[in-house]
DNA sequence: AAGGACATGTAACACGTTACATGATTTT
DNA sequence: AAAATCATGTAACGTGTTACATGTCCTT
């Protein structure tokens, strides 16, 4: 459950409601659970039961409460547990691979044409990334030079990945046999 | 549903069983089902209420009745229609990153470790993936230069992603500011 | 008039993993 | 004696996505 410490580690900065998790996970490559409603806010409620969380409730004029979480102290010793615990490997699921390897009876027009798609799909991904890295609209903290530098690290991760992507593409679509 | 399709281009190359496929998917990074028993089962008896595979059935001696399934003519065409739709995007799922960006708290030294362990568990999957493929124990198809082409580039595809992953974790211990 | 921001939440479904159950035969 | 191979399948659970429901205020 990934989801459980991404919201601790995020907590761990400011408290934070679910409506804001929601924001600052959504369209976040880093945070693939895409801003799920669902996920978010049971998960909270699971570590409000687990008392790695508090709640302050926030009564407002007009609009459901607010009901800002926190970390407890356990909630601090939970994240800082996991974060010295052994590192996962990421997990690559590409299914355009799968559909290339049986593209190969198609005619080379088709394939080429696959290829190019993917290229284009892959191209607009990283696109927006360096765009959403320019306007600032990534969560990007840089309180002092080390995060600053990791931080820099972790969308360079992203987009080095989807930049091999494109240079992979393009090397089948040159060397692809008739 | 992208196992459908992976099952469905497995067989148009020849009739399996449940058990083969489970086999031919198990370790496998490409088909990243992991062999889950589960679905390919409940996904064969899915494909033959849809019309897309045939099962023969095969009588044993003190074994299970062996299920062999085949492509219909409805299943090629489902396969071929896949095969021309839009590409996906890969999914890159990077818990490390996460987990690595709260950890800049901690001590330069367990920082480097767990960059270190990282490292180290990358690379023993990208050796790994290295000896499946001199040993041929991965799926690789060369029944024409094309496709010999095409399945060396899919491989080699894997092995540059956990390869790039190497060198950014390397330049980031090298960089990291104290 | 329509849609988005704010803020909570639930329902339904789809996808994935692990473990179990059966039971003979063969290998370690 | 234990474990793997062959071959089927189910149960239970965990994770992830989409859509819906409520209701006010503000912007287009």
């Amino acid at each position: 459950m990934d989801i459980k410490y991404a919201i601790l580690g995020l907590l761990s900065w400011r408290e934070l409601s679910g409506y804001d998790l929601k924001k600052m996970m959504q369209d976040s490559e880093l945070f693939y659970w895409s801003g799920n409603n669902n996920q978010i806010y049971s998960t909270l409620v699971h570590l409000h039961h687990e008392g790695l969380v508090d709640v302050q409730l926030q009564p407002q004029e007009h609009l459901p409460i607010r009901k800002l979480y926190s970390l407890t102290i356990e909630g601090k010793d939970a994240l800082k547990h996991w974060l010295i615990s052994e590192p996962q490997l990421p997990q690559l699921r590409k299914t355009f691979l799968i559909q290339l390897a049986w593209s190969i009876d198609l005619s080379h027009q088709e394939i080429d044409n696959l290829l190019a798609t993917y290229e284009n799909e892959v191209r607009l991904r990283l696109v927006m990334l360096k765009e959403q890295l320019k306007r600032g609209t990534l969560i990007n903290p840089a309180r002092n030079p080390r995060e600053k530098y990791v931080w820099s690290m972790i969308w360079d991760n992203y987009m080095q990945s989807y930049q091999a992507e494109l240079e992979w593409a393009s090397k089948l679509r040159r060397n692809l046999p008739e």
